[in-house]
RNA sequence: GGUGCCAUAGAUCAGUUGGUAGAGCAAAGGACUGAAAAUCCUUGUGUCCCCGGUUCGAUUCCUGGUGGCACCA
């Protein structure tokens, strides 16, 4: 029989790691984090990333495993993945991958192009010079050593076309010819399907949009309770690193900073929240690989996973 | 009870020297290939409080009403 990896998907706050913790416990089998804030270190409140005592109920991966300084993206989770997963296997017919990162989930589903990680001071070197020469110029560049990725790219979008040109510094080739596939997202009917050893099966959580925002609001105000602004007191020095260019860290510096207060910082990582998770369901909507759920509706999701898993092959 | 000010988009307000309106915020929709909780794009018709008057034409001016705020009794 060929194992199964169930993907539980869904936006933020819905109530994945739950309905997560429960389904693990039911198969006997590890959880494989899906997020790409989790897997850092001390962004353990902000990120409402699993707590000990739910680590302690099963056994987690890419969770708080990074430096906030460690260099990581979807493509390096899909390696690692893959390698735990031919491992795991091994030894469980079924393995749980959860979480809310949309592009870390295709990556692993749906498979991501082999494209050079970015040199160093080539990314150094080109965000000096789109903060001395401007999107402009850049793309006046772009348009000479790519003409192809000039005519696609969003051009208004500065981090596309910079990193477009970091891939053409990097390698000495134009970024185009990187892309075997038309695009990445799952669903899209041009979308090549990876080929793995394992079935998947992909299930997203959603609820009424009233009830997500309510609970997005009350995540929030359990942060701010738990200590949110005292975690990113002690994450200030390492403000300028990607991991903390994040939803409740972000706001949160503002206050330390002394231009915000703080119930201006609590609205503002709610309704950035709330505009998270829409982008997360516009993302997954296009996925006609997903069957959807209600959060509460664990009977039926264990049924749907029971028939996946009696068919077998 | 008197006087003054205000009444316009979900809330806050701008504006139209009379030709039926607009900002920021909120909200909604979308894109997405090694930084993705990132980054980027698009979207504003609403009895301009109500009845009447003046006018070719009133949300705009005038009378009266209603509601709110302030001050005086």
């Amino acid at each position: 029989m060929t194992p199964l990896l169930i993907v539980i998907l869904g936006p933020t706050a819905v109530g994945k790691t739950e309905l997560t913790l429960s389904l693990a416990e039911h198969y006997a089998c590890p959880i494989l984090n899906c997020d790409s804030r989790q897997i850092y270190r001390d962004m353990r409140i902000g990120t409402a990333a699993p707590t000990q005592e739910q680590l302690d109920r099963v056994r987690h991966y890419f969770v708080g495993q990074l430096a906030l300084n460690d260099y990581y993206s979807a493509a390096r989770y899909e390696q690692e993945v893959l390698q735990l997963t031919s491992q795991l296997f091994k030894t469980h017919d079924t393995l749980i991958l959860s979480g809310g990162s949309m592009m870390y989930v295709d990556a692993v589903c749906n498979g991501i192009d082999d494209i050079p990680t970015v040199d160093k001071e080539v990314r150094a070197t080109l965000a000096e010079r789109l903060k001395n020469e401007g999107v402009d110029t850049l793309l006046a560049e772009l348009k000479l050593v790519d003409p192809e990725h000039y005519d696609t790219v969003d051009r208004r979008n500065a981090k596309r076309v910079v990193h477009a040109l970091e891939i053409y510094y990097t390698t000495g080739k134009p970024y185009s010819t990187f892309l075997t596939r038309k695009t990445l997202r799952c669903g899209d009917n041009s979308a090549q399907t990876a080929d793995r050893p394992f079935r998947i099966l992909k299930i997203g959580l959603e609820r009424p949009r009233e009830e997500l925002f309510a609970r997005i609001n009350a995540r929030v105000d359990e942060m701010v309770n738990s200590g949110l602004l005292h975690e990113a007191m002690t994450l200030l020095p390492h403000r300028q690193e990607n991991a903390l260019n994040t939803v409740g860290y972000k706001e949160m510096f503002n206050v330390l900073d002394g231009t915000w207060e703080l119930p201006m910082a609590i609205e503002r990582i709610k309704k950035n929240t709330r505009v998270y998770a829409k982008k997360q369901m516009t993302w997954f909507k296009h996925d006609t690989g997903i069957t959807w759920f209600h959060p509460d509706d664990r009977d039926n999701i264990i049924k749907h996973i029971n028939k996946i898993l009696t068919t077998g092959e």
